[in-house]
DNA sequence: TCTTATATTGACCGGGTGGTCAAGTTAATA
DNA sequence: TATTAACTTGACCACCCGGTCAATATAAGA
């Protein structure tokens, strides 16, 4: 058993909530394992003996915002099994939306990861990331495909890139104007729908 | 006048090239002008006597890497200003390819400075490419409104931002899977072009 | 209570950073 | 050629980094 499960709840809590600032705020290698126990009010002996290596905190803190994101993910496709696909894709869209606005410091960190360079492990990561969605997006057309609401004789992989492509983009340019000028939410996932169901049958 | 156009050509080139390196290779902030004296071959003083800062000498770079995109951009505007939506979205991928292939560092540095985080000014930067890509695919939009090829009803803001959302991610994809497993761009494009036709019409 | 084991601390290390500047080199002028 | 002006150099600065470890505080066991 490691250390740091050894800790009272709280601390681990003061500890991990540092952490997802830090590296919320920051990239990985301009994040600071100094700014880390000066946040979470431990002294640094402590955090590399609860986490060997700077490394190691990333991953677990990834690791813990990977596992936000899937539950959301399964959540909304199971709530959504029986709906047309139109439906369905405005509430992926919106459940995406929602993930921003409940767990904003994680959305950054996906980002991050997703869109910038340097994290160790980065291409096995952004793999299994991109697997993750692939799987996903795959299902939730094959579906369409079997109920005849999507042309069943295109390109899957091309049709699931699209669909990651305009959605992960929209959520992206939604978590960067998070503050400040809001976009009219209901009619972008309005237009993005129609537009999908235009392209696709 | 400043010192650095005062050099002469061959030092200056030696200077920018061992730059774009160097901001190719790493971000903003773990990019390192020590690296760049020595790839460089010259004194470190003389790197701050030519930019007097890390950002100013970033500035520079970025600049020259917007002016080369920018031409690419011009270029095929007009190279395909008579030709059907269908034809001219199927150039605008291809050029993306081309410059990749030509400017592998340049595009490299734009995608940094596109996805990633910590560059001085981002926000207007990034905002000022932002235009720069609407103002080029509403152009490109709207011509094909007027000649009746893509529904003239249609949100013109939404459309250029599926465009641009999957040009972008193609391109990424494509610049980013350079090395090793190519994918068949043809049909990446013929894909691409047959799914806007049918989603936007 | 005394002793042993464990958890916590922060000064310290080697190394890298952007940036400076006195001293040395080269070029231009008279 | 002698003098001045401009350019070039790299040792040096303060600061920050990830990581270590002897010393100290705390908890457990006898």
């Amino acid at each position: 058993m490691n250390p740091f499960e050894k800790l009272p709840i709280d601390k681990q809590k003061r500890i991990v909530d540092a952490s997802i600032s830090e590296f919320a705020d920051r990239d990985y290698e301009t994040a600071s394992m100094n700014k880390v126990v000066e946040r979470a009010g431990i002294a640094k002996g402590s955090l590399f003996n609860y986490f060997k290596t700077k490394g190691s905190l990333y991953y677990h803190i990834y690791h813990l915002a990977i596992g936000e994101v899937k539950s959301y993910l399964r959540k909304v496709r199971d709530e959504t099994a029986g709906l047309p696909f139109e439906d369905r894709l405005a509430k992926i869209v919106d459940s995406g939306v929602q993930f921003i606005s409940d767990h904003p410091r994680l959305a950054r960190i996906y980002f991050r990861l997703i869109y910038s360079a340097d994290s160790p492990d980065r291409q096995k990561i952004v793999s299994e990331l991109q697997k993750l969605s692939d799987d996903y997006l795959g299902e939730i057309i094959q579906d369409a495909m079997d109920r005849g609401e999507v042309d069943s004789k295109l390109n899957k992989t091309q049709t699931v890139f699209y669909l990651d492509a305009v959605l992960n983009r929209f959520l992206k340019e939604y978590h960067e104007s998070s503050n400040g000028n809001q976009f009219d939410r209901d009619e972008w996932v309005k237009g993005i729908t129609t537009f999908f169901i235009k392209g696709l049958r």
